[in-house]
DNA sequence: TGCTGAGTGAAATTTTATTTCTTATTTTCA
DNA sequence: TGAAAATAAGAAATAAAATTTCACTCAGCA
């Protein structure tokens, strides 16, 4: 199936590219799609403070057939709404049910995670990560999960990577490096001790450190070089939430990763081959 | 915001309350909404061999305002369609470019993997944890990486609950365990060896076993009382898909957990509730 | 200063949605 | 059983919307 960008994407894309009058007429779908695919095109030429022939005029720049068209993509687009919210687990749910909002939840916390990342740090942390001698990743309870996975992909592409969720260990191993290492702290608060200790020893030896954790100021964010948010919007939502830090951290560490992979692509693709290759010699 | 309904969800609800044109019209939407959607009034009536007239009757008894306004709910159904194929990674492309692409891939994994999740095997899997008085998670390579995941969830809410990779380690556990334990052997493939050998080992004293593993006859799935599958679509995609499994098998583990919460609905919320403060103190 | 051309909205035109009207079919009940 | 009533249907008329045309404005430039 041919790949079919949504009418927002390609007005975000487009709106600076436009004459005036148009870029009046998307300016004002973008910040009112729900009302602009309910509207016709002479009025939303007079929301807009144009003529109904500037939205058909910017149909065409889009490159798109006419207005109908537009609108209906625009309406692809907003479908996510009613998924935008997070919703806790009742008492005696149906699977079903269960199940649709676990999912929900899950999908709302990776689009979070991806509206917050930095694009500016991740690409830092991709280059500190490229030319790294080693990597440590640590991290302690929940975020030790996401640690370990770190560690697991890091060495599929070769890259002499250790996680820990004992600090005294890391510490160890820590003493030993400098300048050319990297070491990655998750922790999900911010304000885990351990981790921020251990950002701050590695600091002291001129170690470059990546801070994973939530927006905002806190313990680890002060140790860090470099820093990846993981979207904080609904811990509150506790009970059912207690899962999105994890998916947030993981999600993180595969960005981390693929980024890695495209920048450096042929060895990249080697390594993880012939890891492939390992592991299927194995099984026979 | 108020919830509305999609035009696929209510043109499949109403079907059978229609009269016989405008259930054409509406069959004809359902089993082309993609083409429906570009199609006029008139056109649509054609297609369908009835009229214009039935097509907007049709949008009066699902009781929406015209024939565009069903468009755009249509087209809001349609949303995924562009995000429905995985793609790889490519070399030298941009952060953005990349970071949607591995979003895309990991918010299908989750979507397939609930779309293949067979409901009863998941109620009858609840119904074994939650009666059981320790559950053992085994996983080898990545695989451990939702073992364990699943060790710390079930851990929060006072479940004694052990995770391996050493299949030795698991094996003596397992020697003094029985009916009413329960394993659950993770592998993606389904032809990890330990893990299947582990389940042998299970099933021989009684114990519940629990196979996490792809659809399809394999190893594990022999041993498995219960079955619960995991995407398999794309691992062909290896390069990039390579953290779908993961995520796969930590959504199912998700589930679980999330099923077993609603179930047991006060139990649970009290344990959690007492994880959270305990993870608290630790933090002063 | 006057020419050029992109950009604009009003008005004309075309296309599409919707309503109305007539006919056909089925249902109801004396 | 058969006449009235209710329902359903499409063709044609009408209304509404999208789109095109055209004349005007204004910035840039020789």
């Amino acid at each position: 199936m041919a790949h079919v960008k949504g009418g927002l994407v390609i007005l975000k894309e487009m709106v600076n590219s436009l004459s005036p009058s148009e870029r009046k007429v998307a300016t004002y779908i973008i910040d009112h799609p729900q009302e602009a695919i309910h509207l016709t095109a002479l009025g939303l030429g007079e929301k807009s403070n144009t003529s109904s022939a500037a939205v058909i005029r910017l149909c065409k720049s889009l490159g798109v057939k006419g207005f109908q068209e537009l609108k209906i993509r625009v309406a692809g687009d907003l479908q996510t709404d009613d998924a935008t919210v997070y919703r806790d687990i009742e008492p005696n749910e149906t699977y079903k049910s269960i199940i649709d909002k676990v999912t929900a939840n899950t999908v709302q916390t990776l689009k979070e995670t991806v509206d917050i990342i930095d694009e500016n740090q991740l690409k830092v942390a991709v280059e500190a990560l490229a030319n790294a001698n080693s990597i440590v990743l640590a991290g302690v309870g929940a975020s030790y999960i996401a640690a370990k996975d770190g560690e697991q992909k890091f060495q599929r592409i070769d890259k002499n990577a250790y996680s820990f969720s004992d600090i005294h260990l890391a510490a160890t191993l820590i003493a030993n490096k400098g300048k050319g290492d990297v070491v990655i702290g998750i922790s999900f608060s911010g304000d885990t001790q351990e981790v921020a200790k251990l950002l701050q020893l590695a600091k002291q030896r001129d170690i470059t450190t990546i801070g994973i954790t939530k927006y905002g100021n806190s313990l680890v964010s002060q140790y860090a070089d470099i820093l990846l948010h993981t979207s904080a919007a609904k811990e509150a939502t506790f009970r059912s939430g207690a899962t999105s830090s994890r998916i947030a951290q993981l999600h993180v560490v595969d960005m981390l990763l693929m980024c890695l992979a495209s920048n450096h692509y042929e060895e990249t693709i080697q390594h993880l081959d012939a890891s492939r290759e390992a592991v299927m010699f194995l099984r026979d």
